[in-house]
DNA sequence: ACCTGAACACCGTTCAAGT
DNA sequence: ACCTGAACACCGTTCAAGT
């Protein structure tokens, strides 16, 4: 058949990506393939390789869509007070994980096979997370070093995932239904009371 | 061929857990198979639907051999006092995603398919973990009323399992190394502090 | 009754061959 | 140059047929 240049290279990595979201969001990760993708965009599973160079890599761009929306809207809450920064900012975590579970489960839950690297252009979007909490971490103790806060931050925002991750999975409702808003509300607020508490104090045991 | 009765249902289910143990420690989760697992022990893929409902009925057993050691690991700091116990408690957890990785992402990253109800025998053990972390919350202040204790415990710990994810995941190694011990222990010292002196004026904020 | 062997309906990936 | 079609080496699962 051969459909020369109906599409162009930019065109079709586009096309694939936005069906790889419309698959996942619809069906769920695991019902995700290359031949899936290739059909909802009708063309050939081999084609996909010609603009991506595995599966992997086109889900890794398809997760940066996501991880690019997520972090718009998490730049909305820096005009606020740290606290209020940190807690709306985990707030639009949680919810992007309840809006779009399937989509957060891609992003968050996806491994590289083997422990592969995670190519630089991706990184630098995980990175950017980071740099928005631990921004907030900085504005709110000023005394603390940057290896401080660089731990803190991390500290932080590695327990809201934690939260997040088992609140997507119904992992917490064993034993009695729980509020994960209110688990996030707890979790940073009381890390922070004691934190840039004890910031003041010098003391980071 | 058919060799009757070599072995009885239960070694066969033994002989298929193991094997799956030994195969997920050895080369990855992501390598399983049921058709692997078949002939490490000398059978054919089918005989194993005699004795499981499907793989993912065979994961969750092996997993529940994990989740028991575990179990006792952490059963043995219940002596320590409450914030020693806790923070002795999420050092087994790391330690055991340190030590066998792969069998712990088996545990902690598996997913049903589509949400699919985990069994009522599976779900007891994960229960006991949170038991077991609620009791040494409980003991640290008797004050709070049980859904207060039961809040904190799940925020607390769904915290350490996010820090063991992003470790095992090597998720927190980009721009700069981070020390997990260090970030388990800053979580449980700054939340405890905080909740353990709010928890004696009642405010739970 | 216990287990096999072969099939069914899928996978990701590669690549010679067609246009 | 762009894409196909067919193959390769795998999957989980089922089930009639053999012992």
């Amino acid at each position: 058949m051969a459909r020369r240049n109906e599409h162009s290279k930019a065109q079709l990595r586009t096309l694939a990506i936005a069906a790889v979201r419309a698959i996942v969001a619809e069906q769920g990760p695991d019902k995700l393939s290359v031949r899936k993708v290739a059909e909802h965009i009708g063309y050939t599973p081999g084609m996909l390789y010609h603009v991506f160079a595995c599966l992997d890599d086109l889900i890794l761009h398809a997760n940066a869509v996501t991880l690019d929306g997520l972090l718009q809207r998490m730049q909305a809450a820096t005009a606020l007070s740290p606290a209020e920064a940190l807690q709306t900012m985990a707030g639009q975590y949680l919810a992007l994980a309840r809006e779009e579970p399937h989509l957060w489960q891609l992003v968050f839950m996806h491994r590289m096979p083997q422990a592969a690297a995670v190519p630089a252009w991706y990184q630098q979007r995980t990175l950017q997370l980071f740099v928005l909490v631990e921004d907030q971490m900085a504005r709110l103790s000023a005394q603390q070093d940057a290896a401080a806060v660089h731990l803190a931050a991390r500290t932080l925002w590695s327990s809201v995932h934690g939260i997040s991750v088992l609140a997507v999975e119904n992992k917490l409702s064993i034993a009695g239904d729980v509020d994960e808003t209110a688990m996030l509300q707890s979790l940073i607020h009381h890390y922070l009371a004691s934190w840039a508490r004890n910031s003041v104090n010098g003391d980071d045991a």
